[in-house]
DNA sequence: ACCTGAACACCGTTCAAGT
DNA sequence: ACCTGAACACCGTTCAAGT
């Protein structure tokens, strides 16, 4: 006779989620989780692979989050503004989830096969903007340097490497305005030797 | 009748900095490193206070010698050309140890922080060549892009991040060159709107 | 001084047995 | 179908006892 599940995948990875942001991965463990949810660790295998596999499910969702908001702050068809608002957004991501910024970041290649159209399309809003902005032959490397930028950036905030003092915030803006001014100006550079 | 010592702390260390980049940071345990070593675990604690003080001491060694290359291919005199060999040699490391470099920018538990000290040491020369670029009263905030950029994209690149095709040295050198350029364009104007 | 085995508190995971 | 306790193989860490 079939007992009813007391809890859901969807519930699992909600949860482990919130775990994973205010205890710390070391924190989500099979038992954490399945106590927070209301079984057994042993349970939990009849929704998950096993631990990694859970890891990689919570990433996927905060993926998933990200790319929404990176959706909605492209919204103003100016590309140069959208890519200084996507990059803002990011960071705000990164500000109100550290922990699960930093998940995503560092366990992409294990999540990679899984995710790999979730990621494409979390990147496609940045790619069709640096396009706009600097034309579809240079827009692939451009868009990997903005990336880099922005993801290096919140990495080292979230990692407390800004040590020595400062206004982080405005080391933020004064790398987005470099960046954006520099990408608007070899786009003017590329049309003018035309 | 005191036993003499089998082995010593930077034995230590550097056995267990080949166990983290040749078997990952999982398996580096406090097991396999005393094998390794030819002790058993528990002996492990005379020499270190626990794994999270012994992940500390290898990451601040990696940092040490990360800060040894940079600073030795900091040896041109022109600013700009000095930069470029240092991202060159930054990469150039997280390819020689990729889970070393891992480790030195992901945000551990506090102890196993990377000291503060050495890591200002190891900024340094990076500092100095930019603000020999953009000069000193915009140096912290030039320094804190740069390094961002550069730390991005080897993370990105070392997550497996780079999964639509293109060539990765190609945009490194385009990010790069992006980069320098603007910085020192940044001191140009300046220097003109005096 | 340093090293050891024994012991403890965990954790991920499997599995046979329950409903 | 899902859940459970028991069990196994680990791991970090402590500690009293060895030399």
């Amino acid at each position: 006779m079939p007992t009813p599940a007391r809890t859901s995948l969807p519930q699992i990875v909600d949860v482990g989620r919130r775990i994973l942001e205010s205890e710390g991965l070391e924190q989500l463990t099979m038992v954490r989780v399945a106590q927070a949810v209301g079984i057994r660790a042993p349970s939990l295998y009849k929704h998950v692979g096993d631990r990694g596999d859970l890891i990689r499910l919570i990433g996927g969702d905060a993926v998933g989050e990200l790319g929404t908001r990176l959706a909605r702050a492209a919204g103003s068809g100016d590309p140069r503004q959208d890519l200084q608002a996507m990059a803002r957004a990011n960071r705000a991501f990164a500000h109100d989830y550290p922990e699960t910024y930093r998940l995503i970041w560092s366990r992409l290649p294990e999540r990679s096969r899984i995710d790999a159209e979730l990621n494409a399309r979390t990147s496609e809003p940045v790619l069709r903007a640096i396009a706009a902005l600097v034309g579809e032959e240079q827009a692939l490397m451009a868009a990997r340097t903005y990336v880099a930028w922005a993801q290096g950036f919140v990495n080292m905030e979230l990692s407390g490497a800004f040590r020595l003092g400062g206004d982080v915030d405005a080391a933020f803006e004064y790398g987005l305005d470099l960046l954006t001014a520099a990408l608007a100006a070899g786009r003017s550079r590329r049309q003018v030797s035309r």
